[in-house]
DNA sequence: GATGGAAATGTAAGCGCTTACAAAATTTCA
DNA sequence: TGAAATTTTGTAAGCGCTTACATTTCCATC
């Protein structure tokens, strides 16, 4: 029995009516202090222009009748919410998490509030979500990665949505953003992993569709090769879904085709662990047999054994300056242009000399 | 210099004003199809109401204006969202994360939205959202646990809010809950342990504070040390915050201080693998010179290595069910008894024989 | 072809706020 | 002391929708 009698309802609008004990609204709190709405409104948003003895008469009448405002009638009216919508590709892994904590508690300060959308790395899903947003009254908009389609940008500008674009810096790109550059970052890495003598090279990136991250450190990869004179044969490149398990079939995969690399770069932690876990459960050695790096530095990178060599990502100093600059452009502050932060290489256990 | 000439702007309201192209509203959707805006709106909401020759002419309209209507004053009118809120203790970890997706899911099927927020595991903060989320209008809530203060009940009552409680299966408690068993659990997870012949325990809790669950988990550990006859003395706790570095630290410390527990049981994985790291740097042997246990079965779980011995938890189901529990609320179908889902025992490599 | 009832559409009153603008109260200062 | 300037408060017009109720249109029936 899955009935519970004691608690049955009347349908939806006969129950909210019969229990709604008339939630307070801004009339009854100024029925209650003896002033006029306007009044009440003005002590709630710009204080300074109600006297104090006023003020706390009204604002005794909010304590005694517990009101609260209405969010989506003072949108309505004043046109603006302080609402701030970001749109990161997924919330399953935290790599996104931790700089939208910074984002959000930087916004917190300027009293912003923030309002979150996942796209799962899906452009059409990324294109609902910006509307859902704009519809819910998001002031501003936060992106991650520049590649969108042209018509995604046009109607924003002109809709005249203030928006930024971060997780890359990419002074070329038409959009202001605040992030690294994927491309040097990687780059970086692969010369150091270069440096070791690999010279047979395998690649595990994130899918390339829509996502100038992923294409942006592949093409540091190629960078470095070609700095070295290597040629680009020397570099098998395999594309899988964000997943650990996606990283350990492409691991295997690679490793299974002649020429097998040494090295295996991998376009994220999340896949680098995926090869890591793989690596071992064929019984190679990491990093005398195989060296795999990733690119993020989750949390997770010095818990998987070996601990990865990896990048290191200015998470949450991109949240907050992103926050900051959004801040600025809807007060008016004219637009800036694009912040570069600096990311570190993490050079832990397994990035090893290449046995041959 | 960070100015950029070619975007500079007026303050806000010039701004907006000037770049606002005028966003349609139902108005000029009524005027373009020539109807009404009763018309428009019945289009949109109850198209069955409307022939289906007008119907057309109005879904042509909106699409040549691109229109899209206003959330807020939708909500304002309607006096309904259909946006349900949750409030989870923490995002930074992935663990309400994929019962939230589920959650999410079940929702869209039955055309209801979902905003999240987040408490960080204080009673504070979550008071303070859940005022946030019904002040943006939300119809409904979820909430993690239990354990919160009466006033917060005796308030999503007098608002007649529907909530429903997850993570949990208590039936003794007042309120509606969709979860499992988290002390019967925990209890099934000690008596394993002890099978294996420790008698010497520690317990890594998460802070019991406004935590229901943590405390029932503990109470399972307790339990099956009383089932066995052995005494209160043979268990140590140590309480710490939810971090894979609270953890380590707990653990060093437990093992530091005689007498030396055999096994330690953890009160979720993140802790767990923080004792994991932590062991292993002091030269333990996992899980021969101590067993190790946690609790969630996050992903994590199987990365790390040894790979951890914990408890399933069936997140997606808890998410589906309780979607759609909470979207019969809202169509006034009479409330249900709580809701028992099944935990499983994963054994896996950090739990062994007791090497005393 | 008139009649009644059902189906489709229109009219207009809000929903709970903000904010120009107007009015009243208070202060300033010649 | 009183007019002007300033501060404080009030009035009321929306914001963009939904929906109860009124009106019109349509169609089946006699």
């Amino acid at each position: 029995m899955d009935q519970d009698s004691n608690r049955d309802r009347a349908p939806l609008k006969g129950a909210l009516k019969a229990r709604d004990t008339h939630r307070p609204t801004l009339e009854d709190v100024a029925r209650r202090a003896r002033v006029s709405t306007a009044t009440v409104s003005r002590c709630l948003n710009t204080p300074d222009l109600v006297v104090e003895r006023t003020r706390k008469r009204v604002l005794e009448a909010v304590r005694e009748l517990g009101y609260s405002p209405n969010f989506n009638a003072r949108a309505l009216a004043a046109k603006r919410t302080n609402t701030i919508g970001a749109i990161i590709p997924t919330m399953e892994n935290a790599i996104f998490a931790r700089g939208l904590q910074a984002f959000q508690e930087e916004l917190g300060r300027h009293g912003f509030t923030l309002l979150v959308a996942s796209s799962s790395y899906r452009a059409d899903l990324e294109e609902e979500q910006i509307r859902t947003l704009l519809m819910r009254g998001a002031d501003a908009l936060l992106l991650i990665g520049h590649d969108r389609p042209k018509a995604v940008y046009e109607f924003l500008e002109r809709r005249g949505v203030p928006f930024l674009v971060t997780w890359v810096y990419d002074p070329s790109a038409e959009h202001q953003s605040v992030g690294f550059d994927n491309r040097a970052a990687m780059k970086e890495l692969a010369q150091k992993v270069l440096s070791f003598g690999h010279s047979t090279i395998a690649a595990i990136t994130a899918v390339q569709d829509s996502n100038d991250r992923a294409r942006a450190r592949l093409e540091g990869i190629r960078d470095a090769l070609r700095d070295r004179d290597l040629p680009p044969e020397n570099l098998r490149v395999l594309e899988t879904t964000y997943a650990i398990k996606s990283g350990a079939a492409a691991f295997d995969q690679v490793m299974s085709k002649s020429p097998i690399p040494t090295a295996v770069l991998c376009g994220n932690d999340v896949l680098a662990v995926g090869a890591v876990t793989a690596a071992k459960a064929a019984g190679l050695r990491i990093p005398e047999d195989v060296s795999i790096t990733g690119f993020d530095d989750i949390e997770l990178s010095e818990i998987v054994e070996p601990q990865l060599t990896t990048v290191h990502v200015p998470h949450r100093a991109m949240g907050t300056e992103a926050a900051r600059r959004l801040v600025d452009m809807l007060n008016g502050t004219p637009a800036k242009d694009s912040l570069r932060l600096d990311t570190d290489l993490r050079l832990r256990r397994t990035l090893g000399p290449s046995p041959r």
